[in-house]
DNA sequence: GTAGCCATCCCCCTTTCTTGGGATGCCGGG
DNA sequence: CCCGGCATCCCAAGAAAGGGGGATGGCTAC
Protein backbone atom coordinates (compact mmCIF):
# COMPACT_ATOMS: atom_id res chain seq x y z
CA UNK A 1 0.00 0.00 0.00
CA UNK A 2 2.34 3.28 -1.25
CA UNK A 3 -0.19 5.53 -0.38
CA UNK A 4 -0.37 4.26 2.92
CA UNK A 5 3.37 4.20 3.02
CA UNK A 6 3.35 7.63 1.78
CA UNK A 7 1.27 9.16 5.15
CA UNK A 8 3.30 7.03 7.45
CA UNK A 9 6.67 8.26 6.16
CA UNK A 10 5.39 11.91 5.96
CA UNK A 11 3.79 11.71 9.34
CA UNK A 12 6.93 10.77 11.28
CA UNK A 13 9.65 12.86 9.03
CA UNK A 14 7.06 15.49 9.60
CA UNK A 15 7.35 14.87 13.47
CA UNK A 16 11.09 14.88 14.14
CA UNK A 17 12.03 17.57 15.71
CA UNK A 18 15.64 17.39 16.07
CA UNK A 19 18.01 17.11 13.64
CA UNK A 20 18.85 13.68 15.22
CA UNK A 21 15.64 12.55 15.08
CA UNK A 22 15.25 13.61 11.86
CA UNK A 23 18.39 11.57 10.78
CA UNK A 24 16.76 8.47 12.05
CA UNK A 25 13.26 8.64 10.72
CA UNK A 26 15.03 9.26 7.23
CA UNK A 27 17.11 6.31 7.53
CA UNK A 28 14.03 4.76 7.93
CA UNK A 29 12.36 5.68 5.39
CA UNK A 30 15.10 5.29 3.20
CA UNK A 31 15.27 1.66 3.90
CA UNK A 32 10.90 1.60 3.99
CA UNK A 33 11.30 2.68 0.15
CA UNK A 34 14.01 0.33 -0.54
CA UNK A 35 16.37 2.47 -0.71
CA UNK A 36 20.12 2.02 1.33
CA UNK A 37 21.41 5.16 1.93
CA UNK A 38 19.97 9.44 2.45
CA UNK A 39 20.97 12.42 2.27
CA UNK A 40 19.61 15.62 3.33
CA UNK A 41 20.77 19.66 2.66
CA UNK A 42 19.15 22.46 3.67
CA UNK A 43 20.77 26.43 4.10
CA UNK A 44 19.30 29.26 4.81
CA UNK A 45 20.02 32.14 2.43
CA UNK A 46 21.57 34.89 4.37
CA UNK A 47 24.36 37.42 4.23
CA UNK A 48 26.56 37.01 6.77
CA UNK A 49 28.98 34.71 6.98
CA UNK A 50 27.25 32.23 9.61
CA UNK A 51 25.63 29.49 7.84
CA UNK A 52 21.96 28.03 9.18
CA UNK A 53 21.30 24.93 7.55
CA UNK A 54 20.74 20.79 8.38
CA UNK A 55 23.11 18.87 6.80
CA UNK A 56 22.46 15.16 7.65
CA UNK A 57 23.14 11.69 6.26
CA UNK A 58 23.81 8.11 6.33
CA UNK A 59 26.55 7.55 3.79
CA UNK A 60 29.33 5.31 4.55
CA UNK A 61 31.85 7.18 6.32
CA UNK A 62 34.59 7.06 3.66
CA UNK A 63 32.38 8.85 1.09
CA UNK A 64 31.17 11.50 3.30
CA UNK A 65 34.58 12.26 3.72
CA UNK A 66 35.92 12.15 0.25
CA UNK A 67 32.97 14.17 -1.05
CA UNK A 68 33.95 17.24 0.13
CA UNK A 69 37.18 17.67 -2.14
CA UNK A 70 34.73 17.23 -4.83
CA UNK A 71 32.14 19.71 -4.04
CA UNK A 72 34.97 22.30 -3.27
CA UNK A 73 35.90 21.85 -7.26
CA UNK A 74 32.28 22.43 -7.91
CA UNK A 75 32.62 18.80 -9.16
CA UNK A 76 29.16 17.36 -8.18
CA UNK A 77 26.75 17.00 -11.03
CA UNK A 78 23.79 16.44 -8.87
CA UNK A 79 24.35 20.17 -7.23
CA UNK A 80 24.00 21.68 -10.62
CA UNK A 81 21.17 19.70 -11.61
CA UNK A 82 18.89 20.99 -8.58
CA UNK A 83 19.06 24.29 -9.79
CA UNK A 84 17.44 22.59 -12.97
CA UNK A 85 14.67 20.51 -11.82
CA UNK A 86 11.36 21.47 -10.35
CA UNK A 87 10.51 17.70 -9.22
CA UNK A 88 13.30 15.11 -8.43
CA UNK A 89 15.20 13.11 -10.74
CA UNK A 90 17.04 9.89 -10.74
CA UNK A 91 21.10 10.38 -11.17
CA UNK A 92 20.83 8.27 -14.40
CA UNK A 93 18.93 11.14 -16.09
CA UNK A 94 21.69 13.81 -14.94
CA UNK A 95 22.95 14.06 -18.47
CA UNK A 96 19.37 15.75 -19.74
CA UNK A 97 19.57 18.16 -16.92
CA UNK A 98 23.26 19.24 -16.96
CA UNK A 99 26.25 18.89 -19.03
CA UNK A 100 28.79 15.96 -17.02
CA UNK A 101 32.28 16.65 -17.22
CA UNK A 102 34.95 14.39 -17.01
CA UNK A 103 35.33 15.34 -12.94
CA UNK A 104 31.47 14.65 -12.56
CA UNK A 105 32.31 11.27 -13.85
CA UNK A 106 35.13 10.85 -11.82
CA UNK A 107 32.96 11.85 -8.80
CA UNK A 108 30.30 9.18 -9.86
CA UNK A 109 32.65 6.63 -10.00
CA UNK A 110 34.39 7.50 -6.58
CA UNK A 111 30.91 7.40 -5.52
CA UNK A 112 30.22 3.85 -6.38
CA UNK A 113 33.60 2.63 -5.39
CA UNK A 114 32.33 3.75 -1.97
CA UNK A 115 29.05 1.99 -1.99
CA UNK A 116 26.78 4.74 -3.42
CA UNK A 117 26.06 3.76 -6.86
CA UNK A 118 22.36 5.44 -8.11
CA UNK A 119 20.43 8.37 -6.06
CA UNK A 120 17.10 10.09 -6.24
CA UNK A 121 17.36 13.59 -5.50
CA UNK A 122 14.52 16.14 -4.59
CA UNK A 123 15.67 19.82 -5.27
CA UNK A 124 13.42 22.71 -3.89
CA UNK A 125 14.59 26.96 -3.73
CA UNK A 126 12.51 29.43 -2.16
CA UNK A 127 14.00 32.61 -3.60
CA UNK A 128 15.99 34.95 -1.18
CA UNK A 129 15.33 32.65 1.42
CA UNK A 130 16.82 29.18 1.24
CA UNK A 131 17.74 25.86 -0.76
CA UNK A 132 17.79 22.42 0.14
CA UNK A 133 18.05 19.05 -1.40
CA UNK A 134 16.81 15.41 -0.80
CA UNK A 135 18.46 12.61 -1.91
CA UNK A 136 17.89 8.50 -1.59
CA UNK A 137 20.24 6.41 -3.13
CA UNK A 138 20.75 2.85 -3.58
CA UNK A 139 24.21 0.42 -2.98
CA UNK A 140 25.68 0.20 -6.70
CA UNK A 141 24.87 -3.59 -6.46
CA UNK A 142 21.16 -2.77 -6.47
CA UNK A 143 18.56 -0.24 -8.91
CA UNK A 144 16.95 2.16 -7.63
CA UNK A 145 13.46 0.77 -7.10
CA UNK A 146 11.51 2.72 -9.69
CA UNK A 147 7.56 1.90 -7.88
CA UNK A 148 9.07 4.27 -5.03
CA UNK A 149 10.14 7.20 -6.59
CA UNK A 150 6.72 9.18 -6.31
CA UNK A 151 7.01 8.68 -2.70
CA UNK A 152 10.13 9.77 -2.15
CA UNK A 153 9.28 12.62 -4.05
CA UNK A 154 6.86 13.34 -1.19
CA UNK A 155 8.90 12.12 1.56
CA UNK A 156 11.57 14.34 0.48
CA UNK A 157 9.38 17.51 0.66
CA UNK A 158 8.51 16.88 4.26
CA UNK A 159 11.92 15.79 5.03
CA UNK A 160 12.94 19.31 3.49
CA UNK A 161 10.11 21.13 5.47
CA UNK A 162 10.93 19.74 8.50
CA UNK A 163 14.74 20.31 8.04
CA UNK A 164 13.65 23.80 7.36
CA UNK A 165 11.38 23.73 10.69
CA UNK A 166 15.04 22.72 12.80
CA UNK A 167 16.64 25.01 11.36
CA UNK A 168 14.74 27.91 12.90
CA UNK A 169 13.15 29.36 10.26
CA UNK A 170 14.82 33.15 10.06
CA UNK A 171 12.73 35.33 9.11
CA UNK A 172 15.07 38.03 8.46
CA UNK A 173 15.46 37.62 4.66
CA UNK A 174 15.87 41.06 4.46
CA UNK A 175 16.25 41.19 0.81
CA UNK A 176 17.84 43.93 -0.58
CA UNK A 177 15.96 46.17 -3.15
CA UNK A 178 17.60 48.13 -6.14
CA UNK A 179 16.14 50.81 -7.48
CA UNK A 180 14.63 50.73 -10.90
CA UNK A 181 17.78 52.71 -12.61
CA UNK A 182 20.17 50.32 -10.50
CA UNK A 183 18.62 47.46 -11.83
CA UNK A 184 18.91 48.56 -15.13
CA UNK A 185 22.54 49.14 -15.34
CA UNK A 186 22.94 45.55 -13.76
CA UNK A 187 20.70 44.30 -16.49
CA UNK A 188 22.68 45.86 -18.93
CA UNK A 189 25.74 45.07 -17.44
CA UNK A 190 24.73 41.15 -16.84
CA UNK A 191 24.10 41.34 -21.02
CA UNK A 192 28.11 42.37 -21.17
CA UNK A 193 27.75 45.93 -21.47
CA UNK A 194 30.54 48.19 -20.32
CA UNK A 195 29.86 51.47 -17.93
CA UNK A 196 30.41 53.03 -21.39
CA UNK A 197 28.08 50.78 -23.27
CA UNK A 198 25.27 51.32 -20.67
CA UNK A 199 25.55 54.97 -20.53
CA UNK A 200 25.33 55.62 -24.19
CA UNK A 201 22.48 52.86 -24.22
CA UNK A 202 19.87 55.26 -21.29
CA UNK A 203 21.21 57.65 -22.35
CA UNK A 204 22.71 59.50 -19.37
CA UNK A 205 26.38 60.02 -18.02
CA UNK A 206 29.30 57.08 -17.73
CA UNK A 207 29.54 58.07 -13.71
CA UNK A 208 26.16 57.87 -13.58
CA UNK A 209 25.89 54.74 -14.24
CA UNK A 210 29.20 53.44 -12.05
CA UNK A 211 27.34 55.48 -9.27
CA UNK A 212 23.98 53.16 -9.45
CA UNK A 213 26.50 50.31 -9.76
CA UNK A 214 28.36 51.57 -6.66
CA UNK A 215 25.12 51.56 -4.89
CA UNK A 216 23.81 48.69 -6.03
CA UNK A 217 26.99 46.75 -4.83
CA UNK A 218 26.33 48.89 -1.10
CA UNK A 219 22.73 47.13 -1.17
CA UNK A 220 24.12 44.04 -1.55
CA UNK A 221 27.31 44.32 0.43
CA UNK A 222 29.42 43.03 -2.30
CA UNK A 223 32.77 44.18 -3.71
CA UNK A 224 32.40 42.98 -7.25
CA UNK A 225 30.33 43.38 -10.33
CA UNK A 226 29.94 39.80 -10.70
CA UNK A 227 28.91 39.10 -7.26
CA UNK A 228 26.34 41.89 -7.57
CA UNK A 229 25.40 40.34 -11.33
CA UNK A 230 25.12 36.62 -9.33
CA UNK A 231 23.13 37.79 -6.69
CA UNK A 232 20.16 40.09 -8.67
CA UNK A 233 19.90 36.79 -10.80
CA UNK A 234 19.45 34.59 -7.63
CA UNK A 235 17.36 36.64 -5.83
CA UNK A 236 15.26 37.18 -9.44
CA UNK A 237 15.67 40.77 -9.69
CA UNK A 238 16.87 40.02 -13.38
CA UNK A 239 16.78 36.39 -15.10
CA UNK A 240 18.33 34.43 -17.61
CA UNK A 241 15.24 35.46 -20.05
CA UNK A 242 16.02 38.85 -19.66
CA UNK A 243 19.70 38.14 -20.67
CA UNK A 244 19.32 35.62 -23.04
CA UNK A 245 16.46 37.34 -25.01
CA UNK A 246 18.64 40.29 -25.91
CA UNK A 247 21.87 37.73 -26.99
CA UNK A 248 19.79 36.12 -29.30
CA UNK A 249 18.06 38.86 -30.87
CA UNK A 250 21.39 40.71 -30.73
CA UNK B 1 -6.42 0.98 -8.83
CA UNK B 2 -5.51 3.93 -6.36
CA UNK B 3 -2.14 2.28 -6.06
CA UNK B 4 -1.59 2.93 -9.35
CA UNK B 5 -3.26 6.07 -10.04
CA UNK B 6 -0.41 8.81 -9.40
CA UNK B 7 1.89 6.61 -11.81
CA UNK B 8 -0.84 6.77 -14.05
CA UNK B 9 -1.84 10.61 -13.89
CA UNK B 10 1.94 11.57 -13.61
CA UNK B 11 2.11 9.57 -17.27
CA UNK B 12 -0.80 11.46 -18.87
CA UNK B 13 0.11 14.86 -17.61
CA UNK B 14 3.72 14.46 -18.68
CA UNK B 15 2.99 13.35 -21.69
CA UNK B 16 1.10 16.64 -22.96
CA UNK B 17 2.83 18.62 -25.88
CA UNK B 18 0.42 21.46 -25.73
CA UNK B 19 -1.29 24.23 -23.35
CA UNK B 20 -4.55 22.72 -24.54
CA UNK B 21 -3.37 19.34 -23.98
CA UNK B 22 -2.05 19.84 -20.62
CA UNK B 23 -5.20 21.46 -19.72
CA UNK B 24 -7.27 19.05 -21.00
CA UNK B 25 -5.11 16.09 -18.85
CA UNK B 26 -5.54 18.39 -15.60
CA UNK B 27 -9.07 18.60 -16.15
CA UNK B 28 -8.90 15.15 -15.81
CA UNK B 29 -6.45 14.38 -13.63
CA UNK B 30 -8.72 16.84 -11.03
CA UNK B 31 -11.63 15.06 -11.50
CA UNK B 32 -9.71 11.62 -10.64
CA UNK B 33 -8.57 13.11 -7.66
CA UNK B 34 -12.16 14.24 -6.49
CA UNK B 35 -11.08 17.89 -7.04
CA UNK B 36 -12.97 19.99 -8.53
CA UNK B 37 -10.89 22.05 -10.58
CA UNK B 38 -7.12 23.23 -11.42
CA UNK B 39 -5.33 26.43 -12.17
CA UNK B 40 -1.48 25.85 -13.39
CA UNK B 41 0.33 28.98 -13.33
CA UNK B 42 3.84 29.47 -14.65
CA UNK B 43 6.38 32.21 -15.67
CA UNK B 44 9.78 32.99 -16.87
CA UNK B 45 11.47 35.28 -14.74
CA UNK B 46 11.73 37.98 -16.69
CA UNK B 47 11.48 42.15 -16.34
CA UNK B 48 9.68 42.91 -19.69
CA UNK B 49 6.13 43.17 -20.01
CA UNK B 50 5.57 39.96 -22.10
CA UNK B 51 5.40 37.22 -20.08
CA UNK B 52 6.72 33.83 -21.61
CA UNK B 53 5.08 31.16 -19.92
CA UNK B 54 1.74 29.13 -19.53
CA UNK B 55 -1.69 30.22 -17.78
CA UNK B 56 -4.47 27.35 -17.50
CA UNK B 57 -7.17 26.60 -15.90
CA UNK B 58 -10.59 25.01 -15.41
CA UNK B 59 -11.97 27.93 -13.05
CA UNK B 60 -15.56 29.40 -13.35
CA UNK B 61 -15.41 31.79 -15.91
CA UNK B 62 -17.20 34.32 -13.02
CA UNK B 63 -13.91 33.79 -10.84
CA UNK B 64 -11.38 34.13 -13.63
CA UNK B 65 -12.54 37.09 -15.11
CA UNK B 66 -12.57 38.63 -11.35
CA UNK B 67 -9.09 37.86 -10.90
CA UNK B 68 -7.77 38.59 -13.87
CA UNK B 69 -9.43 42.06 -14.12
CA UNK B 70 -8.89 43.67 -10.84
CA UNK B 71 -5.35 42.33 -11.17
CA UNK B 72 -5.70 40.13 -7.62
CA UNK B 73 -2.56 38.27 -8.37
CA UNK B 74 -0.66 41.55 -6.28
CA UNK B 75 -2.75 40.74 -3.40
CA UNK B 76 -3.37 36.82 -3.69
CA UNK B 77 -2.46 35.23 0.16
CA UNK B 78 -1.84 32.02 -1.92
CA UNK B 79 0.77 33.87 -4.16
CA UNK B 80 2.72 35.33 -1.14
CA UNK B 81 2.61 31.69 0.68
CA UNK B 82 4.22 30.04 -2.51
CA UNK B 83 7.15 31.98 -1.64
CA UNK B 84 7.38 30.30 1.61
CA UNK B 85 6.79 26.89 1.29
CA UNK B 86 8.74 23.71 -0.36
CA UNK B 87 5.69 21.66 -0.75
CA UNK B 88 2.23 22.09 -1.28
CA UNK B 89 -0.36 23.40 1.45
CA UNK B 90 -4.13 23.50 1.34
CA UNK B 91 -5.27 26.95 1.58
CA UNK B 92 -6.83 26.37 4.89
CA UNK B 93 -3.22 26.53 6.51
CA UNK B 94 -2.48 29.55 4.68
CA UNK B 95 -2.38 31.39 7.75
CA UNK B 96 0.98 29.53 8.97
CA UNK B 97 2.53 30.16 6.44
CA UNK B 98 1.78 34.37 5.58
CA UNK B 99 -0.10 36.97 7.18
CA UNK B 100 -3.53 37.54 6.26
CA UNK B 101 -4.99 40.97 5.56
CA UNK B 102 -8.78 41.79 5.54
CA UNK B 103 -8.06 42.06 1.69
CA UNK B 104 -6.88 38.03 2.16
CA UNK B 105 -9.74 37.05 3.87
CA UNK B 106 -12.04 39.28 1.57
CA UNK B 107 -10.42 37.86 -1.63
CA UNK B 108 -10.76 34.41 -0.39
CA UNK B 109 -14.66 34.59 0.57
CA UNK B 110 -15.11 36.52 -2.99
CA UNK B 111 -13.31 33.37 -4.27
CA UNK B 112 -16.14 31.32 -2.39
CA UNK B 113 -18.57 33.06 -3.82
CA UNK B 114 -17.29 32.53 -7.36
CA UNK B 115 -17.50 28.89 -7.18
CA UNK B 116 -13.78 28.30 -4.98
CA UNK B 117 -14.16 26.69 -1.67
CA UNK B 118 -10.24 25.34 -0.57
CA UNK B 119 -7.33 24.53 -2.50
CA UNK B 120 -4.11 22.76 -2.36
CA UNK B 121 -1.64 24.81 -4.24
CA UNK B 122 2.11 23.45 -4.94
CA UNK B 123 4.67 25.98 -5.60
CA UNK B 124 8.13 25.49 -7.41
CA UNK B 125 10.84 27.89 -8.05
CA UNK B 126 14.16 27.84 -10.38
CA UNK B 127 16.29 29.91 -9.40
CA UNK B 128 17.50 32.70 -12.35
CA UNK B 129 15.37 30.71 -14.43
CA UNK B 130 11.30 30.29 -13.82
CA UNK B 131 8.64 30.42 -11.05
CA UNK B 132 5.54 28.18 -11.08
CA UNK B 133 2.05 27.01 -9.02
CA UNK B 134 -0.36 24.32 -9.36
CA UNK B 135 -3.27 24.65 -7.85
CA UNK B 136 -5.88 21.93 -7.04
CA UNK B 137 -9.23 23.33 -5.80
CA UNK B 138 -12.87 22.03 -4.73
CA UNK B 139 -16.31 23.75 -4.45
CA UNK B 140 -17.20 25.69 -1.41
CA UNK B 141 -19.47 22.70 -0.57
CA UNK B 142 -16.72 20.25 -0.01
CA UNK B 143 -13.78 19.99 1.82
CA UNK B 144 -9.61 18.47 -0.09
CA UNK B 145 -9.54 15.16 -0.61
CA UNK B 146 -7.41 14.70 1.93
CA UNK B 147 -6.39 11.24 0.88
CA UNK B 148 -5.31 12.69 -2.36
CA UNK B 149 -3.18 15.59 -1.19
CA UNK B 150 0.22 13.63 -1.64
CA UNK B 151 -0.84 12.45 -5.09
CA UNK B 152 -1.82 16.10 -5.55
CA UNK B 153 1.79 16.96 -4.29
CA UNK B 154 3.15 14.74 -7.65
CA UNK B 155 0.80 15.38 -10.04
CA UNK B 156 1.46 18.88 -9.51
CA UNK B 157 5.13 18.85 -10.22
CA UNK B 158 5.07 17.08 -13.25
CA UNK B 159 2.58 19.27 -14.42
CA UNK B 160 4.64 22.21 -13.35
CA UNK B 161 7.83 20.28 -15.59
CA UNK B 162 5.23 19.69 -18.70
CA UNK B 163 4.63 23.42 -18.60
CA UNK B 164 8.08 24.59 -18.23
CA UNK B 165 8.60 22.22 -21.71
CA UNK B 166 5.98 23.46 -23.24
CA UNK B 167 6.54 26.84 -22.17
CA UNK B 168 9.71 26.49 -24.50
CA UNK B 169 12.20 27.32 -21.37
CA UNK B 170 13.14 23.11 -21.34
CA UNK B 171 16.77 23.48 -20.66
CA UNK B 172 18.59 21.43 -22.73
CA UNK B 173 22.16 20.30 -21.80
CA UNK B 174 25.06 20.80 -23.93
CA UNK B 175 27.65 19.03 -23.91
CA UNK B 176 31.21 20.63 -21.96
CA UNK B 177 32.40 23.16 -24.22
CA UNK B 178 34.95 24.35 -21.39
CA UNK B 179 38.19 22.22 -20.76
CA UNK B 180 38.19 21.03 -16.83
CA UNK B 181 40.86 23.65 -15.98
CA UNK B 182 39.06 26.48 -17.26
CA UNK B 183 35.87 25.37 -15.80
CA UNK B 184 37.56 25.70 -12.61
CA UNK B 185 38.76 29.01 -13.37
CA UNK B 186 35.37 30.30 -13.88
CA UNK B 187 33.75 29.22 -10.91
CA UNK B 188 36.51 30.42 -9.05
CA UNK B 189 35.77 33.21 -10.81
CA UNK B 190 32.39 33.30 -9.94
CA UNK B 191 32.91 32.97 -6.19
CA UNK B 192 34.43 36.53 -6.67
CA UNK B 193 38.14 35.47 -6.67
CA UNK B 194 40.74 37.76 -9.27
CA UNK B 195 43.16 36.04 -11.23
CA UNK B 196 45.83 35.97 -8.67
CA UNK B 197 43.92 34.81 -6.01
CA UNK B 198 42.33 31.71 -8.62
CA UNK B 199 46.60 31.24 -9.27
CA UNK B 200 47.33 31.04 -5.90
CA UNK B 201 44.04 28.37 -5.14
CA UNK B 202 45.02 26.26 -7.68
CA UNK B 203 48.94 26.28 -7.40
CA UNK B 204 49.51 27.67 -11.28
CA UNK B 205 50.54 31.20 -12.20
CA UNK B 206 48.50 34.22 -13.06
CA UNK B 207 49.24 34.16 -16.20
CA UNK B 208 47.75 30.65 -16.78
CA UNK B 209 44.63 31.57 -15.34
CA UNK B 210 44.36 34.46 -17.43
CA UNK B 211 45.10 32.61 -20.53
CA UNK B 212 42.51 29.88 -19.21
CA UNK B 213 39.83 32.27 -18.45
CA UNK B 214 40.60 34.21 -22.39
CA UNK B 215 39.95 30.75 -23.88
CA UNK B 216 36.47 29.87 -22.30
CA UNK B 217 35.75 33.64 -23.60
CA UNK B 218 36.58 32.52 -27.15
CA UNK B 219 34.74 29.73 -26.65
CA UNK B 220 31.49 31.34 -25.90
CA UNK B 221 32.33 34.60 -27.86
CA UNK B 222 31.63 37.10 -25.56
CA UNK B 223 34.23 39.74 -24.27
CA UNK B 224 33.78 39.87 -20.56
CA UNK B 225 34.31 37.80 -17.32
CA UNK B 226 30.49 38.91 -16.05
CA UNK B 227 28.93 36.91 -19.60
CA UNK B 228 31.52 34.17 -19.56
CA UNK B 229 30.95 33.49 -16.01
CA UNK B 230 26.93 33.60 -17.00
CA UNK B 231 27.36 31.64 -19.72
CA UNK B 232 28.58 28.75 -17.87
CA UNK B 233 25.65 29.42 -15.29
CA UNK B 234 23.59 29.31 -17.85
CA UNK B 235 24.78 26.22 -19.59
CA UNK B 236 24.83 24.17 -16.22
CA UNK B 237 28.27 23.81 -15.98
CA UNK B 238 28.84 25.92 -12.22
CA UNK B 239 25.61 26.75 -9.79
CA UNK B 240 24.39 28.69 -7.84
CA UNK B 241 24.91 26.22 -4.77
CA UNK B 242 28.84 25.88 -5.99
CA UNK B 243 29.12 29.60 -5.68
CA UNK B 244 27.07 30.45 -2.94
CA UNK B 245 28.84 27.91 -0.56
CA UNK B 246 32.13 29.34 -0.94
CA UNK B 247 30.27 32.52 -0.47
CA UNK B 248 28.88 31.09 3.37
CA UNK B 249 32.68 29.38 3.72
CA UNK B 250 34.17 32.36 3.29
C1' DG C 1 11.06 72.01 6.29
C1' DT C 2 14.07 68.83 6.86
C1' DA C 3 15.56 64.28 6.23
C1' DG C 4 15.80 60.61 3.03
C1' DC C 5 15.88 58.41 -1.34
C1' DC C 6 16.58 58.81 -6.15
C1' DA C 7 18.88 60.12 -10.37
C1' DT C 8 22.21 62.77 -12.32
C1' DC C 9 27.12 64.47 -13.00
C1' DC C 10 32.26 65.32 -11.80
C1' DC C 11 37.22 64.47 -9.96
C1' DC C 12 41.36 61.24 -8.86
C1' DC C 13 43.94 57.04 -8.13
C1' DT C 14 44.76 52.02 -7.95
C1' DT C 15 43.76 47.49 -9.21
C1' DT C 16 42.05 44.27 -12.33
C1' DC C 17 40.74 42.77 -16.80
C1' DT C 18 41.07 42.49 -21.90
C1' DT C 19 43.67 41.85 -25.91
C1' DG C 20 47.55 41.33 -28.69
C1' DG C 21 51.71 38.93 -29.37
C1' DG C 22 54.84 35.06 -28.01
C1' DA C 23 56.69 30.15 -25.95
C1' DT C 24 57.05 24.99 -24.10
C1' DG C 25 55.68 20.21 -23.25
C1' DC C 26 52.18 16.37 -23.08
C1' DC C 27 48.98 13.41 -25.15
C1' DG C 28 45.78 11.17 -28.33
C1' DG C 29 43.68 10.53 -33.14
C1' DG C 30 44.20 10.09 -37.84
C1' DC D 1 54.50 11.36 -37.53
C1' DC D 2 52.02 15.42 -37.47
C1' DC D 3 48.15 18.10 -35.90
C1' DG D 4 45.09 19.77 -32.47
C1' DG D 5 43.63 20.26 -27.90
C1' DC D 6 45.20 21.04 -23.41
C1' DA D 7 47.89 23.15 -19.76
C1' DT D 8 51.53 25.85 -18.56
C1' DC D 9 54.29 30.30 -18.60
C1' DC D 10 55.81 35.11 -20.29
C1' DC D 11 55.51 40.38 -21.97
C1' DA D 12 53.13 44.72 -22.85
C1' DA D 13 49.50 48.35 -23.70
C1' DG D 14 45.12 50.03 -23.08
C1' DA D 15 40.45 49.59 -21.34
C1' DA D 16 37.50 48.89 -17.55
C1' DA D 17 36.24 48.50 -12.79
C1' DG D 18 36.74 49.59 -7.76
C1' DG D 19 37.16 53.00 -4.06
C1' DG D 20 37.51 57.55 -2.30
C1' DG D 21 36.06 62.12 -2.50
C1' DG D 22 32.58 65.62 -4.12
C1' DA D 23 27.95 68.16 -6.17
C1' DT D 24 22.93 69.23 -7.92
C1' DG D 25 17.83 69.01 -8.25
C1' DG D 26 13.39 66.55 -7.60
C1' DC D 27 10.33 64.11 -4.91
C1' DT D 28 8.10 62.05 -0.69
C1' DA D 29 7.18 61.32 3.97
C1' DC D 30 7.03 62.71 8.65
Amino acid sequence: MRLHLIDELAMEVSNSNSSDQLTESMSRAARLMDFDHFALSYEHHTLSTTRAGVLIHDYPEPWAKTYTEFDLSGNDPVRRACERSMKGFAWRELEQLVPLTKGDHRMLSVGSANGIGDGYTVPRHLPGHASGSCTFATRPDRVLPSAMLHVAEVVGAFALTAARRIAGDMLVARRPSLSPRQRECVLWSARGKTAAETAAILGIGEDTVVQHLRTARERYDVHSRHALILCSLFDGLISFADIRRWWYFN
